[in-house]
DNA sequence: TTGTACATCTCGGGT
DNA sequence: ACCCGAGGTGTACAA
């Protein structure tokens, strides 16, 4: 079976069932009320209360409330989890190694659980990301200025690793730093960052912050550092395959 | 009905199932094969293939493929969702205003629907912040350094905010930037972009950077920028109520 | 494993 | 609404 699910399950059902979805390496979805502990890089605690516990097959842990888009607690994939019963009392405690990280999960009741045995061979293609900023620069040098010739692409310095390294028409060394939204105070100081760490081998280096826009706090800092700002939006790529069909995306 | 759930659901009840469980702004839980567009900030396509779909109640909309702590596709709180049925297919869009995005996922088979009416009025209590660096700091100077007053707490300055601000015995200022895990080259920047704003209007001004260790790069770049490192892990407080029954963590 | 930086980051707090 | 920075960030990629 793919998929299976039981309301109001007794404790021997949980147990039936945790453990077949463990040996179908299927998704495992529980509504229940209950406690949560965690310790590890940090340490919290969760009162009662109902949540959706997500359980995916590659160690993935999540615990949801009815609110946010994410999860009050979780493990990262690899770790591994075990149901415990125990004098009346269910556990659901998730180990991850390095670092050590224990999540305990305490089902007050439980009225829904569930697998699904998901088949998904899919990636996301996804367009719109600082790397095809980067590309459409390279493909377009003069997007950033007459002259520009751009050099390397993610290219490790001193102290980081420059988006985009070229030249001016004038020879000069000039850094992007490449943002996909809004640049922030952040931002210019990795651009400094790297500018200064070429300044210190190079004569004349130039750095500029490429972004669809900048902060009121980033503008002031850029301007008195002396770097510069050009406008570009990350690029949208068509990735519809020829001849699919319409949706409100073409 | 608290909890409600269908197997290989007809179209007609998996409307019927959806509206109610809106009506009561339940969770709402979808085990299907399905495709999935994105436009909005980015953009993206995902493949037929099974996944768990969670509609909450304050708008998020979570797409979790059977990998990952991150789902594939959401969208954010705040979020308006519908669903609908057309010449046989079905459709839940998602859409928010501001930044405008849209999230269509096309549902080729549920093979399960379900809704919880989650109540939950518990926040999670969680412990070994920064924030409690910054109070330990305060609680107990020396930790610092002997003769260190701490004065402000997150600090507004020239650009940025500074985490701690204070003078050393010999009345220089002094700025603390706390990390609560290892420091990378990103934190020794930040540090750095506050000491020169403060450099600009003050004689004598140092720049710790604290945490419980640091990256390779943020060392080098620390000591050749001479600003200083002191170690300290965030504390993780005793959090247990008195009398609070035993568990792995008391 | 460690280091580095992106992300449709999300989230909270301040102005 | 914008700005700023933390996060148990997670994730990918390179050395």
């Amino acid at each position: 079976m793919k998929v299976e699910a039981k309301l109001n399950p007794s404790h021997e059902e949980i147990v039936d069932i945790f453990n077949r979805a463990l040996s179908k390496e299927a998704i495992v979805n529980i509504f229940a009320h209950c406690r949560v502990f965690y310790d590890g890089r940090a340490k919290s605690e969760l009162g009662p209360g109902d949540r959706v516990i997500l359980i995916k097959p590659d160690g993935s842990f999540l615990i949801h409330q009815k609110e946010k888009r994410e999860p009050v607690n979780w493990q990262p994939p690899g770790s591994s989890v075990e149901l415990e019963v125990k004098e009346d009392k269910i556990f659901l405690r998730s180990i991850r190694r390095k670092p050590r990280e224990i999540l305990e999960v305490e089902l007050l009741n439980v009225y829904l659980i569930s697998y699904f045995q998901a088949e998904d061979y899919e990636e996301l293609a996804l367009t719109g990301s600082e790397a095809e900023m980067a590309d459409l620069i390279f493909e377009n040098p003069s997007l950033i200025e007459d002259g520009f010739k751009p050099l390397f692409k993610e290219k490790p310095i001193k102290h980081g690793i420059v988006d985009v390294l070229g030249v001016d028409k004038e020879g000069n060394i000039v850094i992007l730093e490449l943002k996909r939204r809004r640049a922030d105070l952040h931002a210019v100081s990795q651009l400094k960052r790297y500018v200064e760490a070429m300044r210190e081998e190079h004569e004349k280096v130039r750095g500029i912050l490429v972004a669809p826009s900048l902060t009121s706090g980033a503008k002031k800092l850029l301007e008195k550092e002396g770097l510069e700002f050009r406008k570009l939006t990350p690029p949208k790529r068509g990735k519809s395959k020829r001849g699919r069909q319409k949706t409100l995306f073409d």
